[in-house]
RNA sequence: GCCCAGGUAGCUCAGUUGGUAGAGCAGCGGACUGAAAAUCCGCGUGUCGGUGGUUCGAAUCCGCCCCUGGGCA
């Protein structure tokens, strides 16, 4: 039986790393990371990765193949991904493409524009300008008034990316987005499926899910990686839980305080994705979690028909 | 049993001379186009322990009761 590729979104601690190693076993699929934090090298308890038993079952693609020193971003994702698409689709293998960071899903179905690398030194001089929000707000809209409309001028990472590609490029964002490539996996291709948790339910897994990382190593991890030094705005040191570990490691703060903190920490991040999900990804199938997964009924589900 | 100190939002607490209550944290809603586990915006959710009384009006004053700390017995 053929099936169309099939994308899990959802939660974090909601089980969607079981639905797609269960699915990826049973109907012959890859498993393939959309979580832009799975991809680090350095971290597997704490960012949750599948484990080794897990991996046994199916292959697994684009998980902890980045070092702690390498810059990421949607754009390396997406290419990555093109690569391994080909490769699945030659193994005759359903591609399972599961993840928690819903701007991956979106380039994935809905196309990303072709914006290119911008140069280091562009890139600080921004996050030196967003430190005044207002200020670069204002220069923004003086020079590119229709980006500028579509911003928040609260936001400095928004800010700082708009100027950033204004500057490198002499083309506003709101240009590029209008060529935006055509996506990799539309999602009329696709079995969408989004996940969703009772909110208590998910926030008591999301906090004894935080105790057994810590039983699992999360900290010796967190040792690890600290001792790398990485610079402070490094993409390795943006887990949830990342900080608050480190901080104990140097002493600021107790075992007790920082479990506490990262649990609240992703209980706030469960939420926020819940909202993605909800407003975002509503024309995705929703499936409750909470019900042991039908596996049959969904590989019934992403079979082509014609 | 008596004497103190407290009982106000889920938690910690504030509340001026009486005018139906407000902060932080938690929580909830939202945004999201190359940092996205990021970044940002919005929202008090309340029998003021209970019950009588004084008052035009009580979280604020008085009585009684209940509960929690601490002290004396």
């Amino acid at each position: 039986m053929t099936s169309r590729p099939i994308l899990i979104a959802g939660p974090t601690a909601s089980g969607k790393s079981a639905l797609a190693v269960g699915l990826a076993a049973r109907l012959g699929g890859w498993v393939i990371n959309a979580d832009s934090m799975q991809i680090y090298a350095d971290w597997r308890v704490l960012t949750a990765r599948p484990s080794a038993e897990e991996e046994a079952r199916a292959p697994h693609r684009l998980y902890g193949h980045i070092g702690a020193a390498e810059a990421y971003s949607v754009g390396d994702w997406t290419r990555e991904l093109r690569g391994v698409l080909k490769d699945c689709r030659k193994a005759g293998a359903t591609p399972i493409i599961v993840g928690g960071t819903g701007l991956y899903f979106r380039a994935l179905t809905q196309g990303l524009a072709p914006i290119p690398d911008i140069p280091a030194d562009i890139r600080r001089e921004a996050e030196t300008r967003a430190l005044d929000p207002e200020a670069l707000f204002a220069d923004l809209s003086a020079r590119d008034p229709e980006t500028s409309g579509k911003l928040d001028p609260m936001n400095p990472a928004r800010l700082s990316r708009a100027w950033e590609v204004l500057e490198a490029t002499g083309k506003g964002l709101a240009a590029w987005w209008r060529e935006a490539a055509p996506p990799l996996l539309p999602l009329s291709h696709c079995l969408a499926l989004r996940l969703t948790a009772d909110r208590d339910w998910l926030y008591a897994r999301c906090d004894a899910r935080f105790d057994l990382m810590l039983k699992g190593g999360a900290l010796e991890e967190a040792r690890r990686v600290a001792a790398l030094s990485p610079p402070p705005a490094a993409g390795v040191l943006k887990p949830v839980g990342a900080g608050e570990l480190i901080s104990h490691i140097r002493g600021e703060l107790s075992l007790e305080e920082a479990a506490t903190r990262a649990k609240t920490a992703t209980r706030r991040y469960a939420k926020r994705q819940l909202t993605w999900s909800r407003n975002q990804m509503a024309d995705w199938a929703e499936i409750s979690t909470q019900e042991s997964f039908n596996f049959e009924a969904i590989q019934e589900r992403s079979a082509i028909s014609t």
